[in-house]
RNA sequence: GGAGGGGUGGCCGAGUGGUUAAUGGCAGCAGACUGUAAAUCUGCCGACGAGAGUCUACGUAGGUUCAAAUCCUGCCCCCUCCA
């Protein structure tokens, strides 16, 4: 079986192409994982998934560990099988939702209770369990269990979560059953503040993961913020291992993050957006829910090969988030991952040709010309 | 012909003397969405005005009252039952 290991295959600036080898298979890097939290990604058929250039999906410890529970989709065979997803998966650790779900979990140095948003009943969330859990998934990438520690947050606050967070990642650690081709990877946090994300990458290295990945970021201190933190975080990360930037994000951030040497990334932006009428295209986000659509045959986007823009016009897919049709979803869901994962491509060629500078500029200008008229 | 009920903003529908430009819902017009409690949430939604504000409004014509969607009278229309 594969090793997991992450080969380096060129470099442009701070920016790296590379191959994530894992064992369900490889994944390019820049790599964007689309985010399948109950065991799907919602309008989508797996089928359809890899079909948009998707490499591995991200699923979700907390919710999977709701439902339908871990020791059942580790009896049908894990995700992998459960879902017909064959290739690469990762799964959050429920680190997420002890920030999101804040008011329905209680938190000390064991770990989280959390109160069932579905039906009230508890469940613990230890680092142990948080590993055990992910193991019956199957992840091929499995993540320490952390805080996501919100924001605002004071330096005292961000201190304590973090070192919270570091110390779980011990115990995520210590936890984790070591098998060929499957990896863990630790979560860097320190809210914006540098000094605490240095000391964060410090103490998970010293750990020793697969991948290393910065948390806590995106979550309301805005892009000049989060890329400063970047920029103080990521030289402090090791060169030979994956980086991933949790949680993010819109395709500039993507872009600014590529630039700032992250390999892998994963947002709910382009899956909850195509449920909600927004569309991403390469001269920025199209609401087509808007009136000017109506009557509109021309396709979202020129040139797209997606079958959204293919085979239906804008007026189509303006009636259909009208109606609120579940094709509209589908659709927009498909195009917006379809436009992502082009951004990864433009990326990865970019780096490739050493021209990641010129990419990145294009795909800047593009977006701000603004839509069609 | 008789008896009863009812006519409210694009639609449905609250409201039975002042706190009502008039609850809600839908439709409409926009906005938000970043390791998914999300096919969700938020704002606007009579006219004119940037705004303060002004005007016009609860079938219709009058009346009572300091004050009427709300009370009284006539008329028009709709529904149910009886003949």
């Amino acid at each position: 079986m594969t090793d997991f290991r992450f080969e380096l295959r060129a470099t442009d600036g701070a920016a790296r192409l590379g191959l994530l080898h894992t064992a369900h298979g490889g994944i390019e890097t820049p790599a964007f994982m689309p985010v399948g939290t109950a065991g799907t990604v919602k309008a989508m058929m797996p089928e359809s998934v890899a079909a948009t250039g998707a490499q591995i999906l991200l699923g979700n410890t907390y919710h999977l560990m709701l439902r339908p529970g871990a020791e059942r989709v580790r009896d049908l065979g894990g995700l992998h099988v459960m879902m017909n997803w064959p290739g690469p998966i990762l799964t959050d650790s429920g680190g997420f939702q002890v920030m999101s779900l804040a008011k329905l979990r209680t938190l000390n140095e064991d770990g989280v209770t959390f109160q069932s948003h579905i039906d009230g009943s508890r469940h613990v969330l230890t680092p142990e369990r948080s590993m055990a859990i992910q193991h019956c998934l199957d992840a091929d990438i499995t993540m320490a269990f952390d805080e996501c520690t919100p924001f605002p947050a004071t330096p005292a606050q961000a201190a304590d979560s973090m070192r919270l967070s570091m110390r779980w990642a011990v115990r995520s650690r210590e936890a984790f059953v070591a098998r060929p081709g499957y990896g863990l990877f630790g979560i860097v946090q320190g809210g914006v503040h540098l000094d605490l994300r240095a000391e964060s990458a410090e103490a998970l290295q010293a750990i020793g993961f697969d991948g290393y990945a910065v948390g806590g970021l995106a979550v309301g201190e805005g892009q000049e913020a989060m890329f400063a933190t970047l920029d103080g975080t990521v030289p402090h990360l090791p060169q030979d291992k994956p980086r991933y930037l949790m949680g993010v994000g819109r395709p500039a951030d993507l872009v600014g993050a590529v630039l700032r040497g992250i390999d892998m990334f994963d947002c709910v932006m382009p899956t909850r957006s195509g449920r909600t009428a927004q569309a991403f295209t390469r001269r920025g986000t199209v609401n087509l829910r808007n009136a000017r659509h109506q009557e509109d045959r021309r396709p979202l986007e020129e040139g797209c090969s997606c079958p959204a823009c293919r085979n239906y016009s804008r007026a189509y897919l303006h009636h259909l988030t009208r109606c609120q049709e579940i094709l509209g979803a589908m659709l927009l869901t498909w195009h917006n991952l379809h436009f992502y994962q082009d951004i990864m491509r433009r990326l990865r060629l970019g780096i490739l040709a050493g021209k990641l500078g010129q990419v990145a500029e294009g795909i800047l200008a593009e977006e701000a010309l603004g839509d069609i008229q």
